[in-house]
DNA sequence: CCCCAGGTGTGCGATAATCGCACTAGGTGT
DNA sequence: ACACCTAGTGCGATTATCGCACACCTGGGG
């Protein structure tokens, strides 16, 4: 018996790099805080590895452990994250603020994510409405579900079986989705286009309201204007 | 001539890993993005290796490359960061945003980090004052400069040979700071102290009068006292 | 009190993962 | 066409990692 067939590794990715990374997304799976063990058993890692790999993230501040040794996120992420897609988000701040508190909704930021998804980078909570949705920053979904990632399809060369709001938020300039990513929930999303890059986001807002979504859909278009106006990207 | 001395390798710590945050922490220094060459002189390691290293960051988004090869930070590490210290950060907003607002000025959320430093976790800008200060969040400073820091200090065992500034606000429950870390800028912190965990935390405003801090003290400790009422740590 | 159970933390040898050479491929400017 | 630059890859040598075995600490019974 030839011993194992043939593990075959892979060279081109770094499995100890990998294995550190999916600590990090353990623990924001675990908002009270994992001990080394569970840590381990969490990415089926050896006790010893676990203990290495949470070490090497402390000291770089990406997690850290409390009084009774339990391992959480660290502040360091939020260093690293500022840093994100910052002229971006700079410019998108006070037309994201601005569009919020005019509609009395909450507006959003998203960017497309590989070939098939969309992940809000920026979400702004209005801060007078009587009531408004709330949702994750960071969060991903589907690019064809949701006015946000259909915004962005929109932008995008036609694809083979693409869904009919897509040419019709082509026509208009802006995408409406109901209901598709959150109950109840209307979003209307305009494409932010760079002349040099394409689609580079979409600037949308969430509303609860379920009549004429012309309205908003202007001022999604306006707002994705101006920061079309103002980014370029080298 | 035997070899080399003793090369004594760090079985405590992760090299590989190490290396992979080390990417991460330089491009957040390179906002226009870097080849990968670039990344590999940056951080001392042969080209092929920078190459796996960016492979592996790239898959879980933690770094992307746009249409000509830079590589930049990418839209991942958002979603890691919005789970750092979220309970004290979802207690904390509203009141951030109130202070801001009431204050006309920048509000903000600090931590402790190590023996000697804070982190600002949050900060908020008021939306109609006619001037405020700015600044990023993730910045890290000496503990023992600006009101943040020293309000954390002022909450601790008093330490041998400490400014006198921290004696003062262990009296008056509030810190204040002027030109320590911004020019022109005074600051006004309180501590969030927890029953369980201690100073958790400390809140503060940065002001550009010069006059009396008082009232502003009265704001922060009345905040910082909101805060801790409604943390509640494992 | 002592001992056990359940956890963390650590030296060290075997082994598998990483490193870096040598090479291919693609693009740019002369 | 050529020289020159950078990106990307297969593969053997080397070295970092893995995981065992053990020490240590803390709390709770017997």
């Amino acid at each position: 018996m030839p011993t194992t067939p043939a593990p075959q590794p892979d060279t081109r990715t770094s499995k100890t790099l990998h294995n550190g990374i999916e600590v990090l997304e353990l623990l924001s799976r675990s908002p009270h805080g994992l001990s080394v063990t569970e840590v381990a058993e969490g990415i089926g890692v050896h006790r010893t590895v676990a203990h290495r790999l949470v070490r090497t993230l402390e000291e770089h501040r990406l997690c850290k452990r409390d009084a009774f040794k339990r391992i959480t996120l660290g502040p360091g992420l939020v260093a690293l994250a500022e840093s994100v897609e910052v002229d971006l988000r700079e410019v998108a701040r006070p037309v994201l603020t601005d569009l919020a508190e005019a509609q009395g909704a909450t507006a959003h930021l998203v960017v497309p994510e590989g070939p098939d998804e969309a992940r809000a980078l920026m979400v702004v909570e209005p801060r007078h409405a009587r009531a408004h949705i709330a949702f994750r920053t960071g969060r991903v979904d589907p690019l064809d579900k949701g006015s946000a990632g259909l915004a962005l399809l929109s932008a995008m060369p036609p694809r083979p079986g693409e869904r009919e709001e897509v040419a019709l938020a082509r026509r208009r300039g802006y995408a409406v989705s109901h209901a598709e990513v959150t109950n109840a929930v209307t979003g209307v999303s305009a494409p932010v286009i760079s002349p040099r890059n394409g689609p580079v986001a979409s600037i949308g807002i969430s509303v609860l309201e379920l009549d004429d979504p012309a309205p908003f859909g202007a001022a999604v278009v306006e707002a994705a204007r101006r920061i079309a106006g103002m980014v370029h990207l080298p």
